[in-house]
DNA sequence: CATGAATGAGGCTTCATTCAT
DNA sequence: TATGAATGAAGCCTCATTCAT
């Protein structure tokens, strides 16, 4: 419940403008009860990191079951939810540059991020789905960082970036990766432009 | 010369960290020279921010003249310089989330950034150098999109990050752009994965 | 309490030399706590205001039992009570050039001790003891104007100003409104009721 | 120059509310200047509070000529400009409270205020121009003490207080002390003096 | 003589935290 | 267990004043 509260303004105003009061206030108690769950201010932010970021793993680990695609449209700030948890991570990247204990966190997030779609992809590249000879874990990083440059860019500019962009700019990536199913000697694809 | 002392603290410290007090003693001054040069904290900031997105567009125009390539790497955070400039970036993220003008700032220089890839590969594909047939705005799209991802990770993983990596995820993007010049009939590229 | 406290400072030091620490240390607490009851200094200071004029209000009307002359004395500066209650008003007087909240306070004040003066004189008047065809309003006026003008004089020239000298003035100004009670066939005294 | 612009402000603004750099882009010169001639804050606004007292002695001196009425008017804040020389003097009477010097100053402009009209009454008396028997200090510490207590109440709630009003109650004040001039042998008044 | 820069002091306010009830 | 009161620290800002140019 508190965390919660924390959640929500932290993704209106910014970490630094949180206050335990102000916390304290959303979920309607006193502030020294708020001292006394969490033994700190600083605590009380890092578990809402943690939370956030559990939340959202898994969620999209559960849309894991429905693919790639799937996965990955669970991260990207295509909801509310979504946006709101990106706000929070870009509220504690800033705070992870002078906090090493935060940016462990998100070091550790981002790799075990890594590793979820690589093994998506080991697991469609063992089912025979992917084009043969590809580097996989190149391919995961590549993913991710696009995933991560786009929700940055969607954050401060939304207009620009509507589902179909950020859907348009994922699928471009990934279709190359598949093995065209119906055509068994597939012509070699030349235009890689026509991403 | 206040400003370059507030870049260097909040690239190491952070935003919230900074005091005018820190300020003024980096600078060695008082604080109130501080707020007569400024009048604010918040203009303090604001300007900062500006003059560190200013600082890295001439860099990086300068570097323009040397192609595509160094454009990009002029804006990677492949130096210490650059590294902070990220840094501070980052730290302003954080705080766009709940301040419009600095948003507003922050969008600018996406599109600006943009506008600036695009523009170079128009001049190259006038010069015939690329690959016929590519939507160049997508491309200039999906560079910058990596270029932050990019940056955002090798914040909070340098060592996962060198410049190789960070050298190698670009070139593979750009290398599919250029026209083969030696091979008048190139052979045609069938492995994708191989950017 | 802490308000008392702030009623002694201005009388000894004027307004602008009061500050929260100084309120505080009289009040033996921290700052933190004056700002924690009052939220503000302004605040504060304006319900120092309002109290000083309530309990003097409170003082006049209980001393309004015993007669005009007992209300009126009850604001002239003639003990230290009063002569603090003064310094603070006259404090306030200068803050209400520029404070219309400040001003509108005084305004009240103004008007609702020129009522009471005249509430009591109309009662005087039902029972027959004031000379008739006074013109109550203006005499009220009148009686509020002096009393006025010699509290400022009073605070900056006590010593010109001994207790006999302001009842002197009062009486002087009371007396001639009062029917001689012993001459049954008194003349009717034409002139006063002319000023 | 430096003094008339410090008047403005501090009519406007009230006394704790003029900063010495107000005054210096009022007078259009630098702070250090205001500093320069006038060695002290405290200085400029005591020499400030002098030349508003010294203006508005002189200016009512001028006036006595024609007749103790017109005296009387030039101090009422019937105009604007004496409106502002309230609002100034108001300010100091506040400091005064604190500051020995300025009460000092505050104390002998009422004492040789209450000179003057003492001198023209007495002028006016030896013309045989005033009902004979008269206390003439007592009358010109009355006449004094209700200008000064009429010009507060001005100053706070001016819409109560036109300038008929002002003048009325002076003229009533003044009347009953002049001789009738047409009935030659006048019935002897009796009671004014009295009062 | 006049100025802009520089200073040190101090004020108000806010905050995270602790303590007694 | 939960609270309101209390605290000390710290931050930003403003101001009057002085100094070098």
């Amino acid at each position: 419940m508190v965390i919660s509260v924390a959640c929500r303004l932290i993704a209106e105003a910014g970490l630094e403008a949180v206050t335990v009061r102000d916390v304290a206030e959303g979920a309607k108690c006193s502030t020294a009860i708020v001292s006394h769950y969490f033994h700190n201010k600083r605590e009380l932010l890092f578990l809402t990191y943690n939370s956030s970021i559990d939340r959202a793993t898994e969620r999209c680990m559960a849309a894991a079951a429905n693919g790639l695609k799937a996965y990955l449209a669970g991260i990207l700030p295509l909801g509310e939810e979504q946006v709101i948890e990106w706000k929070i991570w870009l509220a504690f990247w800033a705070r992870a540059v002078a906090d090493p204990e935060i940016a462990e966190v998100q070091r550790k997030c981002i790799a075990r991020t890594r590793g979820n779609i690589l093994d998506i992809l080991c697991e469609l590249d063992a089912d025979g789905a992917l084009v043969p000879g590809l580097d996989l874990e190149a391919e995961a990083r590549r993913i991710l960082t696009l995933l991560i440059g786009m929700a940055v860019q969607v954050l401060f500019d939304p207009a620009d970036w509507p589902a179909e962009r950020q859907h348009g700019l994922i699928d471009a990536e990934l279709e190359p990766l598949y093995r065209k199913q119906r055509e068994p000697a597939a012509a070699p694809r030349q235009s890689v432009g026509a991403r």
